[in-house]
DNA sequence: GTCGCTTCTTAACCCGGGTCAAGGCGGGCG
DNA sequence: CGCCCGCCTTGACCCGGGTTAAGAAGCGAC
């Protein structure tokens, strides 16, 4: 599993890195983690299920969505290097409140929920890294929020082009509509007007 | 400052309580929490701008918005018994993404940041009341991102007015409609279909 | 009382994106 | 090879909300 660890440590070197963590507790949370290939379209939790994981993106790509009266609406694109988990069921909710599913072939670590909990209670530097986790997942989630309050689809679809052009590269464009909270055909305008004017 | 411990467990009783945070490291913080009362149109924060407090409401309103060229888009409402802060500003960011503004006379207790990160730092329980706490927003703000994606601007009046009554009442309308995304106007319109019907 | 400000409403016009319906295109699979 | 299906685009029409401009109601200050 140190590769598991390697991954791990390199995809979250960004943040506060987990210098201080008990190694001890840290192996053993590491020695819970599991990979698993996902295939593209692949479910792996869906609103109102439980969910017992969350998931560190090794390759590929995924995402959270909420399923409306038929309608998908995405809330955020997770690629490499990056955790998606369902935070209502990993803090007690129980079951999820989002769907997740893989948008390209994926390969990811497993991270158990019991064991992360455990890890947490084991050592206070990685409950620290917990709360530092949730903290930058919630300035991004704010920073979403804003977005759709003051930005036009048309602004919206530019700045999602310029912050993540890689993930605007692989994500068909019915997914992009279904993040930007417009539909296919409104989207398509969008593009034809950028290309013309 | 007895009262102010009594308000803030009252006012976070309904989260995990906080029973197992060391004594001494709680009265430690609450020594360093300071009474502010605030007028209306008062700030306590603006974006850009360095803050070193978070705020428990004790009475009274206040909102967090973002200014984007000269439009101010209200992000979330406070009322008594909430804890407001930025969160950027809290997690090493350092100066404040949105701005944080009373919209009634309040009362306000001022945790000071230096203190909320002594009192993690020194007991573990503290820390992770404090990863709760994010937890708990972030469920909140993933649920707001989920409603300006899915609904419309009048799905969103209602249920803004169903969920917070209370702070629909008390609010003027053209907060509101910078909450929901939409102006005045529009609101108005909206508020008249509903009365005919 | 009245001046002035804030808040809310109304009306007219505009426009972006939704909706519906149709067609194009490329790629996988039989 | 040819079919089908997933993805994308286009066009026509509609409608909600933006914009602009104006005015009404409430209310505090003086």
């Amino acid at each position: 599993m140190t590769d598991a660890f390697d991954d791990l440590a390199a995809g979250l070197a960004g943040l506060a890195a987990p210098r201080a963590i008990d190694p001890g507790v840290l192996a053993t949370l590491l020695s819970r983690v599991r990979r698993r290939d996902v295939a593209r379209g692949e479910h792996l939790c869906r609103q109102g299920e439980p969910v017992d994981s969350l998931f560190f993106v090794r390759t590929g790509l995924l995402r959270y969505y909420y399923l409306a009266d038929g309608v998908e609406h995405t809330g955020q694109f997770f690629d490499a290097g990056m955790l998606i988990g369902d935070v209502f069921a990993m803090t007690g909710g129980d079951v999820a409140l989002q769907n997740i599913d893989a948008l390209e072939a994926s390969e990811l670590l497993v991270v158990p929920m019991a064991a992360l909990h455990s890890a947490y209670a084991a050592d206070h530097a990685m409950e620290r890294f917990g709360r530092r986790l949730i903290e930058i997942g919630m300035i991004g989630s704010q920073r979403r929020t804003a977005a759709l309050l003051q930005l036009s689809p048309e602004q919206r679809y530019e700045r999602f082009v310029a912050s993540r052009p890689e993930v605007a590269r692989r994500v068909p464009l019915y997914l992009v509509a279904s993040y930007l909270g417009i539909t296919p055909e409104g989207l398509s305008r969008i593009r034809r007007r950028r290309v013309q004017g």
